[in-house]
DNA sequence: AGACCAAGTTAAGCATCCTTAAAAATAAAG
DNA sequence: CTTTATTTTTAAGGATGCTTAACTTGGTCT
């Protein structure tokens, strides 16, 4: 296994470069990683030997297809590990992240593949991101659109709640919406463009508000969780 | 938090000096922490530096009430995610040391309050050994006897297996014994030292070495787990 | 007691990952 | 196109935690 700080900064890398195999300057991973800028130059080097980035001096580094391959599992680890401590385990999406960082570089395959049936083979994180499989793979991302912009009738899964103030996250969990409720649109009044929507047998009303900050996805679009 | 080296000397030295705080040979932690004899003496000095061990050169190392603190807190996190791998997630008894080895290290109080929670209290792990309150409390242990000391046709229950070497946990796992299996002595032969149990319908021979290891408590002496 | 052996300690050095400060390369401006 | 400013790299050094090799110390044997 790789060190922590190697895992932290092929995150890093993955993360700046926004999926592409873009360059990224070492400056900007010294500024994410809170280290000095020398420091992100001697490990580019030594990551370069390590075949794990492309790096030319003053160029800039890219992950190769190994440093990806690390990278997402990095990112398997932490998602799964952030679904799992919100669901199984009550914590709150405040607690997770800082937790997920400091686990994802101590857990063996074993335990994470344990963690991924537990949660019957999730697709995404709490934050509606998606989780790479045990090969590496991610999966399609639904297209999602903000619930106000649904059609009424039609039956949709809730797939990710943007804003994380616990008010919004307080209201809307008291009427029992949760990441990957199936939920149908039963019509939307045009007077305050509210949208009313039926979970299980019961029906809620949500303000224009609150539904630009709920996405949804087609039902047909999502496998499962 | 300590860096984990530093924590594995403190849990080490816990470990041998068998609760009590007698000195431990700097050398025998060598042994179990499977580096130097010179690497001990250096900790020895910096965790005495840092008042968490006592230690005069050529005297051997204790732990100080500082040190014992965190030793109980690192054998708490141990234990708990011990159980917590078998009981939710399923592993097996030879999966989950290792696993613990290094989860112990990064976890928050926070997070291993939770699971305690979620394993709702537990007073011992998988093994049988007492897990730490928050406080650093141990619970009070049931009167644990090896088993080659039990007496011929009493029932008793699986209290503990001590050395977690995976082959003899794998070997007496394939007997179909587990922590609070019951079982009953049928008889113990003089020339091997040798003991034969019953567990369920199945009479099975234990070798004096392996009897040793395994601890049992009377039927009406245990509460749970 | 004196000599000897084993256990324990110090010394020097290495790998990792970080720092600050100086030097070099690139980019920008006149 | 040269000078300046900015970015990036190298150099030197520190902390941690380990190694091997040499040296003390303590205990034992005669």
């Amino acid at each position: 296994m790789h060190s922590i700080s190697k895992e932290n900064y092929l995150k890093t890398v993955y993360h700046s470069a926004g999926g592409s195999g873009e360059q990224v300057a070492t400056s900007k991973l010294a500024d994410k990683l809170e280290v000095s800028n020398a420091a992100t130059s001697e490990m580019a080097r030594k990551l370069s030997d390590a075949g794990l980035v492309n790096y030319a001096r003053y160029k800039g580094v890219g992950l190769t297809e190994s440093g990806e391959k690390i990278a997402l599992q990095v990112l398997r680890r932490h998602r799964l590990w952030e679904l799992f401590l919100i669901e199984i385990l009550g914590m709150s999406w405040g607690e997770v992240h800082d937790e997920a960082e400091r686990l994802e570089h101590c857990t063996s395959d074993t335990l994470i593949n344990k963690i991924e049936e537990h949660l019957e083979f999730p697709k995404f994180d709490p934050h509606g991101s998606p989780i790479p499989d045990r090969e590496g793979n991610l999966p399609a991302m639904p297209t999602l659109i903000p619930i106000n912009q649904s059609v009424a009738g039609d039956t949709y899964i809730i797939s990710k709640v943007v804003d994380q103030s616990s008010e919004l996250i307080n209201h809307i969990t008291s009427l029992g919406i949760h990441l990957n409720s199936k939920i149908m649109i039963v019509d939307k009044l045009d007077f305050d463009e509210s949208v009313r929507i039926k979970i299980g047998n019961e029906v809620h009303s949500l303000s224009k508000k609150v539904s630009e900050h709920i996405f949804v996805s087609e039902l047909n679009n999502q496998d499962k969780i």
